[in-house]
DNA sequence: GCAAAAGTGTTGGTGTTACACCCATGG
DNA sequence: CCATGGGTGTAACACCAACACTTTTGC
């Protein structure tokens, strides 16, 4: 009676890996786009939510549980994205750690992380129309790390300012300074972040040993105290 | 082969009337939830895109022509949302100036304005999940009022800054300095508008004849110059 | 071994900018 | 009466400098 489709989530996840910020894509191992690189993701069934789906993909096809972010990102449904039938397919992003035990595994036969920029330029072809929805992937975590907490998501339970400051960096392209990174994280009263006491070991270059910090969810929908500079300088937009 | 869903588009549509946020509804014709108030919408054809969905059923069930501003919201497929079949329906958002000729059309029988704030508090029952739609909306209306040029959607062609300025408040629910409300759109390099050299008549009330405005097109995606007050004090919340 | 150098994290200071708040003037 | 323009104090922050604590290097 009514036109029917098939319904699909397709999840961009992100993490800062060797000090990029990267995409988990799998290589798909049935037509269509067979050896072609995609993001994960399968088809919704009728008695789950769309959230739900989109976190038992991320399981089946790369062996990724539980990310620290998980939010809806948008849908795309232009006819013929999908040469087989009428596919809409909702988009999910995912922010994670780190990355313990990738595996491939459904339709999928190898799972490898790639550097966001790279993969949005015009270095290898990407399934169906995700090129584009990476490109809104990125664009939507920019927004987000200047309105949310999403930074945190990030970093594992326990971190350094100067991490989570690369977080920040190598998201936004940026350098941020260390002091008022600080300053600001700490002097507001909507922070979303405290001390531990403890510090930790230096890395591998010295250096003094830094304090350890941990989220704390007294966070208020105040927005991030990190602001993007204002400086609109054209020589700094890569 | 693949578990077959129904998918239909939803359109929240905000306006400024009578100085007050409000949304248009319609009245539902037919089953389910006959005679309850819902968002326009309806099923998304094969050989269409969401957006064009979308721009269609919004003409066809309240005869809205080009609005100014149509951004896609959110999916939202929880299995019984709709008590028909399985239906994931894709949420828009829609920002007119004003509403020239509302007409009822298709299913609806009656189409009509209600301030936004009320219709989520519990004064009716509103049709499937519009009522969490209508609450996503909201927040995604205010938000984007901050980090784009979102508000000239609310005024017509030429404006003065007073009515833009009563944008931003009825949204936010604040009151703005008028002050420092010309300073951040016109000294900003990162402006919106830009002066017709004319004026308009005052209002009812007297007053001195405003300049008129009008948007430019030379907006960069730097953000609105017009920043919601960081003062956070908790008795200005509603 | 030991001191100096280099690398990293933390604290302090200063000039500039944005803006909240108030007042004056114009039509 | 409302729109516009000006003025002032405060808070945020870009930029710079100093200091603390570590590892590495040179002798």
């Amino acid at each position: 009676m009514f036109p029917s489709f098939a319904v699909t989530v397709d999840v961009v996840i992100l993490t800062i890996s060797d000090g990029d910020l990267c995409v988990l894509l799998v290589r798909r191992g049935g037509d269509p786009y067979r050896d072609h690189w995609a993001l994960p993701g399968g088809f919704k069934l009728p008695d789950e939510t769309l959230d739900q789906a989109a976190k038992r993909e991320l399981l089946e096809e790369t062996g990724v549980k539980a990310p620290k972010h998980l939010d809806q990102l948008k849908a795309y449904g232009d006819p013929g994205r999908d040469p087989r039938s009428n596919v809409v397919t909702v988009a999910y992003l995912a922010v994670v750690p780190e990355l313990g035990g990738i595996r491939a595994g459904g339709d999928a036969d190898r799972a490898q992380l790639f550097p966001v920029r790279q993969a949005i330029q015009r270095r290898f072809e990407l399934a169906f129309d995700h090129r584009d929805i990476l490109r809104d992937a990125l664009q939507r975590v920019e927004r987000d790390l200047e309105s949310s907490h999403l930074a945190t998501a990030f970093v594992g339970q326990t971190f350094t300012l100067s991490e989570l400051r690369a977080v920040y960096e190598r998201v936004w392209d940026t350098e941020l300074d260390a002091a008022n990174f600080r300053r600001s994280l700490l002097a507001s009263d909507a922070s979303f972040v405290e001390s531990t006491g403890t510090t930790a070991a230096p890395g591998p270059e010295g250096g003094r040993p830094p304090e350890m910090f941990r989220a704390t969810d007294s966070w208020k929908n105040y927005g991030s105290p990190v602001k993007r500079s204002r400086r609109r300088d054209p020589r700094d937009r890569r």
